[in-house]
DNA sequence: ATGGCTGCTTTGAGCAGA
């Protein structure tokens, strides 16, 4: 089973992109944040040509997250928002059954710069996550937690550590909040294959980040042991952040003898 | 030291991203 994540960074920008990632990898479940769309302007009828369902959390402008399956693997029990009575108004998480893997696609806050509202909005949204994984989560069965993260957890995650260190994406507190996470039950699948420094998943627009190396891996695929038990790759499409209108993120793919 | 790019918005300067 072949699970990816991907911040598209607008669907509607990125649709061609998509499709060809889907065509190129064919996972069996693609992950997707910063749809920026309302759910009725989705490209539903491109992605079924392409032999996906799509469920989606979308709203106007920003942020919005969904989860793609391969047709014909059912989407049961999907999720949008962290429980009933949810009152965030950003759409930034989604969750569905899939091939017998509870899959959640989320999108972290940014946190805008350290000590702004954005920011404890960001470590307060972090808090929620923890709680509803506690909750609404069952880390003792095959769990996919995707998406982008907006942490970069430790120095071998950032390409210049010393540029980085103190900001929104790379900070003290993230790296504890992180770690939380993964003192739930769950593994950093890439750090399973990858003990070196990277394979970073972001690269700025701006700055000439990507020719100049200059990435943090802030995008990942987090697996209960369940499931991470039987991760026999992790890796980056970084080749798919090249070329004319790349998202600021390549994709992030993990897979799995679980399933198909 | 700063900003540098991209996408979006009841079209155009400002917000947001990271």
């Amino acid at each position: 089973m072949k699970i990816a994540t991907w911040n598209v960074n607008s669907v509607r920008v990125r649709e061609a992109r998509l499709l060809a990632f889907l065509a190129r990898e064919q996972p069996d479940v693609l992950c997707l944040q910063e749809l920026k769309v309302m759910d009725d302007d989705f490209p539903q009828e491109a992605i079924r040509a392409a032999g996906y369902e799509a469920a989606t959390f979308g709203q106007k402008t920003y942020n919005g997250v969904g989860i793609l399956a391969k047709a014909g693997a059912k989407m049961e029990n999907v999720a949008r928002s962290f429980a009933d009575g949810d009152d965030d108004p950003q759409a930034r998480v989604i969750a569905a059954d899939i091939l017998g893997v509870r899959v959640v696609s989320i999108y972290v806050p940014n946190g805008g710069e350290v000590g702004s509202d954005k920011w404890t909005y960001k470590q307060t949204w972090l808090k929620r996550l923890s709680a509803w994984i506690s909750a609404h989560v069952d880390l003792h069965a095959k769990v996919a937690i995707c998406g982008d993260l907006n942490i970069a957890p430790e120095a071998r995650d950032v390409a210049k550590p010393d540029r980085w260190k103190n900001s929104v994406l790379f900070h003290p507190d993230l790296t504890a909040a992180f770690h939380g996470l993964i003192g739930l039950g769950l593994v950093d699948t890439a750090r399973m294959h990858h003990e070196s420094e990277g394979p970073f998943t972001w690269w700025d627009y701006r700055m000439l980040a990507f020719p100049k190396g200059d990435g943090l891996r802030i995008d990942h695929i987090l697996a209960s042991r369940a499931l991470a038990s039987g991760c026999t790759e992790a890796r980056v499409d970084r080749d798919e952040r090249k070329g004319a209108q790349p998202s600021d993120h390549a994709p992030v793919i993990a897979v799995f003898n679980s399933g198909p």
